[in-house]
DNA sequence: TCCGCATCTGGGAGCGCTCCCAGAACCCGC
DNA sequence: GCGGGTTCTGGGAGCGCTCCCAGATGCGGA
């Protein structure tokens, strides 16, 4: 009766039916794409919402409907502030051009470990439809929380635990495989590894690489300092590495951001690189191609690792069968100067 | 009467209104911050919130309400391809940390050359209530685009046209005249720049700063090349320099990103740093720490941006009068090996 | 005492959709 | 002709809130 309250500008559904002369049951299943409309009504439909300039209001469906139309984006705080920087805007990209088309909005939310309980809350709480979780720190409970909720979610990064949420990641294992193998087939004979740390599955994925290359030839796997991906750290390593085995021809680093500090340590020793010491990083950041010299490093396509996860989280959420529980991305090597 | 449908999970409003003792529109009230609710009432409202662990269903809001309980956080696609990565991560931890709390949704959004028609109609849909745009070129339009159609909107970084949305920004000027001004304290007598490109405020913000440093001591402000923060421009403009004064003692580098570039260049050319020539960059980004020799540089804090364009939007939004139009953030010379 | 104002409260009508239900229309084979 | 299906349609009850309204209560001044 009152018509006090302001309303939003804009056609509703009704108008399109009177328009389009049918329900507003029927303008419903046109816009929802349903069968059982036919294809005069389908029509006539499209034609009013064209001459109406309608779009449904999002609010609206999904507090009636029984999906939010969005999904959410979590990070984990932690390791934003580490690994993540780089990661962000590829992994945000990835995400973008995937969705883009959908009406399907992306909610970002960064994980604290303060608030994981409202968290949860939230996101089980049928506000998103499902959940994207980036977090680097393997043992992030997150991911298989949710996932035991039934709220569908993708890791980005394998979780190290296992057996939780389907996840997405790149292929350390081999990635790291590939950059040994190659020092090998350099001659190189003498190979140590600066590892990230123990928990993180991608710290231990490169390793396992590494320890696998250097097994396959029947080579020492014992030239290992674990590290946390900090310049600083990476520079420490190298010098308890050094002090290990002065002879050392080469080092495979698990993070180009570690690398750098080993490259200062190197040089700071007299080594020349890549003569005496041949260095191979992990990521291709910004840093491996503005080192002195540009390092030589494995590649992984971030971006394409953000399109993978949403695309299999839609499809998921589209009633999909039979999709892979998990996917690993190809990786590259990269030939700069280092090696 | 049927209770087919399945319900979302979770607590409704008026379940806490049950548990609290009192009617749906206080627990309304509360949650809304609104007045005229007793202490009594609040406090007990809090507690059933607390109890059921009860989160507001967010479309159910923005249905019922004159507002959409969301605010939009737009990046511009091209700008994260150059020199957001490092920002990215921070501008979105201050963004979070403000909203830590509001029951407000961040929703992300890249902006793509292609979609802006699709991207202004949204934002202005009613989907959202306010939008930061973090837009690095300066003549992007999108501010004022959005702006003039009357959406509250903060940008971050100054737009170089003026005159539309509101903006926050580090103090880019007092910054680089700091670091100016720091190498005349050191008797640098021959100071070169290599500025950002001209169609960004960033860019020209930080060359007026340097001018103005030269001039209020009468040197002369001649030595500028305009590079494109990339390393590789970086090199290519300190050739450049060198080429027109061999003898330049400090180099002022706008970015970074771009002095990483112009130390290669110096060191290849045999110059020592900081004894031959001073190099002071921009940002004290993760590169600054990693070049060789560590980077004298002009810190700002981006995470204090995020919260501070957060901070004056939801200002907007709340009512808030006599609200500063635009605001910049101090910015501060962080001391390392190149100067 | 009584009125006015400020403070507090509950009831209930929507917000604009989706989805269930019942039923109409139409087709097929027996 | 009739039962059984499939296709199509409209009506209308919610989804979970907000916000208007009307009413209750308390306090001060005339």
């Amino acid at each position: 009766m009152t018509e006090g309250r302001s309303r939003r500008p804009g056609p509703r559904i009704e108008e399109v039916a009177r328009v389009a002369g049918v329900s507003k049951s029927t303008v419903s299943r046109v816009i929802n794409g349903e069968k059982y409309v036919s294809e005069r009504s389908r029509q006539a439909v499209h034609r009013a919402i064209a001459l109406l300039g309608y779009s449904p209001n999002h609010a609206a469906r999904t507090l009636a409907g029984s999906k939010a139309n969005a999904i959410a984006l979590v990070i984990s705080e932690q390791g934003s502030r580490v690994l993540a920087d780089p990661f962000f805007a590829g992994i945000l990209r990835g995400v973008h051009a995937e969705l883009a088309g959908r009406h399907v909005q992306l909610l970002l939310m960064m994980n604290q470990p303060l608030d994981g309980e409202d968290q949860v809350a939230y996101l089980t709480g049928g506000h998103v439809d499902g959940a994207l979780v980036v977090s680097l720190h393997g043992e992030d409970p997150l991911p298989r929380t949710l996932h035991e909720t039934g709220l569908p979610v993708v890791s980005g990064g394998r979780p190290l635990a296992g057996g939780g949420a389907p996840f997405v990641d790149s292929d350390n294992f081999n990635g790291s495989l590939g950059a040994v193998r190659f020092l090998i087939s350099l001659g190189r004979e003498k190979i140590a590894t600066i590892a990230g740390p123990r928990d993180m599955a991608v710290g231990m994925d490169r390793l396992s690489g590494w320890r696998c290359g250097l097994a396959e030839h029947g080579m020492p796997v014992d030239l290992v300092v674990h590290s946390d991906f900090t310049p600083d750290s990476g520079a420490l390593a190298m010098e308890e590495l050094l002090r290990r085995a002065p002879d050392l021809d080469a080092v495979f680093v698990a993070a180009d951001i570690m690398a750098v500090g080993a490259l200062r340590v190197l040089q700071a020793r007299g080594y020349r690189i890549p003569d005496d010491v041949a260095v191979v990083g992990f990521d291709d950041s910004v840093l491996a191609s503005t080192a002195t010299p540009p390092l030589t490093t494995v590649r992984q396509d971030v971006e394409q690792l953000g399109r993978t996860m949403t695309w299999r989280l839609l499809a998921e959420l589209g009633g999909e069968e039979k999709l892979p529980q998990s996917m690993l991305l190809p990786t590259s090597l990269v030939r700069r100067g280092s090696a």
